[in-house]
DNA sequence: GCAATAGTGTCTTTGAGACAATATCGA
DNA sequence: TCGATATTGTCTCAAAGACACTATTGC
């Protein structure tokens, strides 16, 4: 007994802060299903030059948008009967990070829209749903792990770290104990001093793409 | 331009306690590729069947084993051109756990070798590697959830619990800070008195499937 | 009584959180 | 000098961990 082979499709979950709030990247379906809705980006896997799945999230990525996140991993697999409307179908959903204004340039450049994860509206097949798992994803590891920092630029001051925090968090952060407790686990390394419009402040940038702390970190 | 569907196979990393270690029950393979192998059971999606994935994988337990696991979760998906020899395959990875007493007769009677996670030796495809990202998923919910739990019966002792998350965690644990912390989350009912050797024991059960901790239980 | 296991009391240390105080810039 | 922002000090309270102690059974 034989039985068809579902679709299998890679969709990505791209993040970054607009003006402190979480938004995500949508692009408009230029083809049926769901042709003219608002989707994540996504597509095919390509078995002849993608070396794994992750590989193929950033194929997708580069190839439709010219885009390298600075941070990209697999959130979950969501597999059923009714997601897409061609029959049972796959999805290995990925999470990409990047900074604020790389990301709204590459939206205005690319067509793409960046709307606010806590209002999306209806989108394509299960999207939404694939959001809010992505976006629990980044909100429970925020606390344990570096990851937030992906939503800064390559350097970055703890004053902006702290605002990170407070915006994926949503709550709000005693800044003293924040610093010192951001400080001790020593994966920020500093690099030169920032000025602004008060005392200058010591610059960081990460040493590792993901670091996990040993304990809560807000 | 269009491009073969990969394989696509759900598997599933069976864990249960057996004197005191966690171990992996394995399936000898019977037919190509990689026959007379030690495998993970798993098998392909039925379109016509599963509603999801997850249903897939149910599927595989109850009608390969005739096994209901008491606790069943997706741990990740694994996709590359290189981890079959047929071509370019993905499997979504479960997790299932049960009981020492159930696992240890279901695999008298089926056949299945339940070996030691930490030596698994050499498995069909990259099962020793997917063996190890569930086992590392376990460890890492254990302290902060009521996963353990599931490797116990039903009804079970504080003691038993104890020794549990020992076993998992790799540790040890003070008894008595263990006993005031997991009692001080309400989410054991109390249910019944053991009698053992010693003094009687309360018994208790979970209220629920997977209940988040506020803070470390150990 | 004793062995065995269950369960409690209590002290010390550490981390979390609140919040006041000080430091260093530009204007 | 002041306004703005960065950074440090210190106090309080809660949780973590160590470990001694008491309780309840069977024999």
């Amino acid at each position: 007994m034989s039985y068809p082979k579902p679709i299998l499709t890679v969709d990505i979950v791209m993040l970054a802060l607009l003006g402190g709030r979480l938004h995500v990247a949508l692009m408009q379906r230029d083809r049926a299903p769901e042709a003219g809705e608002w989707a994540l980006p996504g597509g095919y896997i390509h078995t002849n030059e993608d070396v794994d799945s992750e590989a193929a999230a950033r194929r997708v990525l580069k190839t439709k948008l010219g885009f390298e996140p600075r941070h990209l991993e697999q959130v979950i697999t969501e597999g059923n009967a009714t997601r897409d409307p061609r029959g049972w179908s796959v999805s290995i959903v990925y999470l990409a990070l990047h900074e604020e204004a790389e990301m709204s340039e590459l939206a205005a450049r690319k067509g793409l829209k960046l709307v606010d994860v806590e209002q999306t509206g209806e989108l394509a097949f299960d999207h939404a749903h694939l959001i809010r798992l992505a976006v629990g994803r980044l909100r429970s590891k925020a606390s344990y792990t570096t990851i937030v920092g992906h939503l800064l630029p390559p350097v970055f001051t703890i004053a902006e770290l702290f605002d990170v925090y407070e915006a994926v968090l949503g709550r709000e952060i005693d800044r003293a104990n924040f610093r010192r407790k951001v400080l001790a686990f020593s994966t920020l390394e500093p690099v030169s001093m920032r000025r602004g419009a008060g005392r200058p402040a010591q610059a960081f940038r990460l040493t590792r793409d993901l670091d996990y702390f040993d304990r809560q970190i807000a």
